[in-house]
RNA sequence: GGCCCGGUGGUGAAAUGGUUAACACACUGCCCUCUCAAGGCAGCAUUCACGGGUUCAAGUCCCGUCCGGGUCACCA
C-alpha cells in the first residue's frame, strides 16, 4: 500500500510536515541540569490538593534547577469540559503562588498551550504517522468494539483491539476510499509492532526500573471528531514543548508501553518520567482512599483560601510530603527559599502519602510566628477585605494600634504560636477592639474568687501605665496578700487551704475583666495597649456585672 | 481475570548488608510560667505485612504468600 497516498487522502489539508514544527520549537537553550516540566490538567473542575501536589512537584523541580515550568491545558474532550474550567485552574494555581513560566496566560515560545488550539499540529503528526505506515483509519463501530470485548472476556483473553480483532488494520485502499466516500466516521489507530511476549523497560525517576510487556494494541490515537487522545497528544506536545521530565500520577504507569512505542515510531527522544503516588486520605472507619474533592473539604483549594492559610505554608507542607529530608532542612534554614533545597525525584516516596491537616497547621503556626507584625497586619487586612468586612474596617481604622496588638510576644526569640491562619486572628484579638467587645461577660462563669475589690485596689493604688513589666508584676505579687491570694504558685500549692487562690487567679480576674477570656497573651502588654481609659471602663463594667449577678 | 505499583509507630518518614530502627507531627507526663500559645526534658508507640531462604550479620538481597491501590475507553 502507498502510505503517502493514504496520508494525503486522510489529511488533504496538511501542508506542513513535522520538521516544520521541530524547527519552530527548537531545543531549549538551557544550562545543563535544567529541567523542563509541566502541569497538564483538564478543565473539568476545581483542582484538589492531590493535583496541587503534582503541580508543585513539577514546579519546584524546574525552579530549583533554573529550568522552565509550563502549564498546558488538555481540553480535547469537550464532553467533560466545564464552563470557566481554565480560569478555575488558573485561580487555584495562583492561590498557592506557583510560578508559571509559560502557559495560556503567560506567553511562551512553545505554544499554543491549549490543546484545542493545536489541532493543526496534531493533524500534521497524524499525517506523518500514516505516511510511515504506523497508523491507519478504523471504521469499526462501537457495537463491534463492545462485542469484541465480551468475546475476549468470555474466552479469558486479553482485552483490546489487537491481532485478529484488529479488523481494519489491513483494509485495502479501495475499501478505505469506499468508506470515506460514504462518510463513515473513523478513528485513527496505531499500527502496533509490539510483541506482548517481549519486554519494554521504564527507568522511572521515582519508582526505579519497571518491566512491562510491550504494547501490541492498536490504540485509538485520533477520535472520530478529529481530536487527539491523551496518549497521542502527550507524545507530540511533550516533544514539541521540549519537556525533559514528565511528572504525572502513577495511574499512567500502565500506559507507558504505548507511549514508548509512539515515541519510538516518531523517532523522538523520550523524556524522563516521574510517576508519583497520589495523595490519600484516611476515613473515620480506617479505610484509605484517594483524596477527593467531594468528600474531603480540606482537599479543596478554597478551603485554604477561606481558612487563610498562606500559600507558602501549603508549599512547605507539600515539599515535606515530597521529601521528608526537606522538613529537617527547613527547620534549620527557616529563612531560605524552598527552591534552595536540592530536591530529587529519587527521594520521593514510592507509596501514597496520607494527607495530614494537623501537620499543615503546625507548619502554619510556626510560619506565622516568624512573620513581622506589620506583615501579618498587611496580609490580615487583605484576607479580611474578602471575608470579613467588619474586622477589615477595624484593622484599617486602627492600623498602628493593630500592628502593636499583633506584635505582642512577636519579633522575639521565642515568639507566640497561637495564630495558625488568617481566619483565626480575629478570635485571638477581638477583645482589643471596643467595637467587638459587646456584652462580653455573657458567657463568663463566675468563680468563687472573682471579686471587684482587687480591681478597685489595683486601679487606685497600683496601676501605672509606665511601669516596666518587672515592676508591674512585682506590684501584683505585693498586692496578693491583701486579698488572700498566694503571691506565687508554689506557695499556693503547698498550702492551698490558706488562700483563696494564687497570683495566677488574681491575674485571671483582671484578665477576664479586660478580655472576657481566661486565656490570652501577656496581660501586661494588654493593659498597656488598652490604655488607662479603657482599663478603667472595663474594670467598672466587670464590677457592675459581678454585682448584678451576685444579687440574682 | 491479565499486567503493573505499593506495604517501617496514629501520621509523614530515615536507613544504601553492620550498635539499642533517626527525626518531625499527634498524644501523655513533668519543668518553666500571670493564663494560654510556646520553650525545655521525658514518655508512649513500629515482633520493619506474613512465611521461607542466602549471609558471621537482613527493614535492606532472593523465593513464595497475603493485603491495599492502579490499569485494561473514540476520559484525562
Amino acid at each position: 500500500m502507498d502510505y503517502n497516498y493514504l496520508a494525503d487522502l486522510l489529511y488533504p489539508d496538511v501542508k506542513k510536515d513535522i520538521s516544520y514544527y521541530e524547527g519552530l520549537y527548537k531545543k531549549r537553550d538551557l544550562s545543563d541540569g535544567a529541567f523542563v516540566t509541566r502541569f497538564a490538567p483538564s478543565p473539568t473542575g476545581k483542582l484538589h490538593i492531590g493535583n496541587l501536589y503534582a503541580a508543585f512537584t513539577s514546579e519546584i523541580m524546574a525552579k530549583s534547577t533554573n529550568g522552565v515550568f509550563y502549564l498546558r491545558i488538555e481540553d480535547t474532550d469537550q464532553k467533560r469540559e466545564i464552563e470557566n474550567g481554565v480560569q478555575e485552574i488558573l485561580d487555584d494555581l495562583a492561590s498557592i503562588n506557583l510560578s508559571i513560566d509559560e502557559g495560556p496566560n503567560n506567553g511562551g515560545n512553545y505554544g499554543p498551550y491549549i490543546q484545542s488550539e493545536r489541532l493543526e499540529i496534531y493533524r500534521t503528526f497524524a499525517h506523518y504517522l500514516v505516511s510511515k505506515g504506523k497508523a491507519y483509519p478504523c471504521f469499526c463501530s462501537q457495537e463491534y468494539i463492545d462485542q469484541m470485548r465480551s468475546t475476549q472476556e468470555k474466552n479469558k483473553e486479553r482485552i483490546g483491539y489487537y491481532g485478529k480483532y484488529a479488523k481494519c488494520r489491513d483494509l485495502k485502499i479501495d475499501e478505505i476510499k469506499e468508506n470515506l466516500k460514504l462518510n463513515k466516521p473513523y478513528t485513527l489507530r496505531l499500527r502496533s509492532n509490539g510483541d506482548y511476549n517481549k519486554k519494554v523497560i521504564l527507568k522511572d525517576a521515582v519508582k526505579g526500573k519497571i518491566e512491562f510487556p510491550q504494547n501490541d494494541v492498536d490504540s485509538v490515537l485520533i477520535k472520530s471528531d478529529q481530536t487527539p487522545l491523551y496518549h497521542f497528544a502527550h507524545v507530540v506536545d511533550d516533544y514539541l514543548m521540549r519537556t525533559t521530565h514528565v511528572v504525572r500520577d502513577e495511574s499512567w504507569l500502565s500506559s507507558y508501553p504505548l507511549h514508548a512505542e509512539l515515541f519510538y515510531d516518531f523517532g523522538f527522544p523520550m523524556p524522563i518520567y516521574a510517576h508519583i503516588a497520589p495523595v490519600n486520605k484516611k476515613e473515620e472507619n480506617g479505610n484509605v482512599r484517594k483524596i477527593s474533592k467531594r468528600k474531603d473539604p480540606e482537599s479543596r483549594i478554597e478551603y485554604y483560601a477561606l481558612e487563610g492559610i498562606p500559600s507558602e505554608v501549603i508549599q512547605i507542607y507539600l515539599a515535606s510530603l515530597m521529601d521528608s529530608s526537606f522538613e529537617l532542612w527547613y527547620l534549620n534554614n527557616p529563612d531560605k527559599r524552598i527552591d534552595e533545597y536540592k530536591f530529587s525525584f529519587s527521594n520521593m516516596s514510592k507509596s501514597s502519602p496520607l494527607f495530614d491537616l494537623d501537620k499543615l497547621y503546625n507548619i502554619s503556626s510556626s510560619y506565622f510566628s516568624r512573620l513581622k507584625a506589620s506583615d501579618v497586619y498587611d496580609k490580615a487586612l487583605e484576607f479580611n477585605s474578602k471575608y470579613d468586612n467588619e474586622f477589615y474596617l477595624l484593622l484599617k481604622k486602627y492600623k498602628d494600634y493593630s500592628i502593636s496588638v499583633l506584635n505582642i510576644e512577636r519579633e522575639i526569640p521565642r515568639p507566640r504560636k497561637d495564630i495558625k491562619s488568617y481566619s483565626s486572628i480575629k478570635s485571638i484579638i477581638d477583645y482589643m477592639y471596643d467595637e467587638l467587645f459587646i456584652n462580653p461577660y455573657d458567657n463568663i462563669e463566675i468563680k468563687s474568687y472573682y471579686s471587684d475589690l482587687p480591681l478597685e485596689y489595683y486601679i487606685n493604688n497600683v496601676y501605672d501605665i509606665n511601669d516596666t513589666k518587672e515592676v508591674w508584676f512585682n506590684k501584683i505579687k505585693d498586692m496578693c496578700h491583701l486579698f488572700g491570694f498566694a503571691s506565687n504558685t508554689k506557695e499556693y500549692k503547698d498550702s492551698s487551704s490558706d488562700y483563696v487562690g494564687s497570683v495566677s487567679d488574681l491575674c485571671e480576674i483582671m484578665r477576664v475583666a479586660l478580655t472576657a477570656k481566661t486565656m490570652t497573651p501577656d496581660l501586661y502588654e494588654i493593659l498597656k495597649l488598652l490604655g488607662t481609659k479603657r482599663v478603667n471602663e472595663r474594670f467598672n463594667n466587670f464590677k457592675e456585672f459581678l454585682n448584678k449577678n451576685k444579687t440574682v
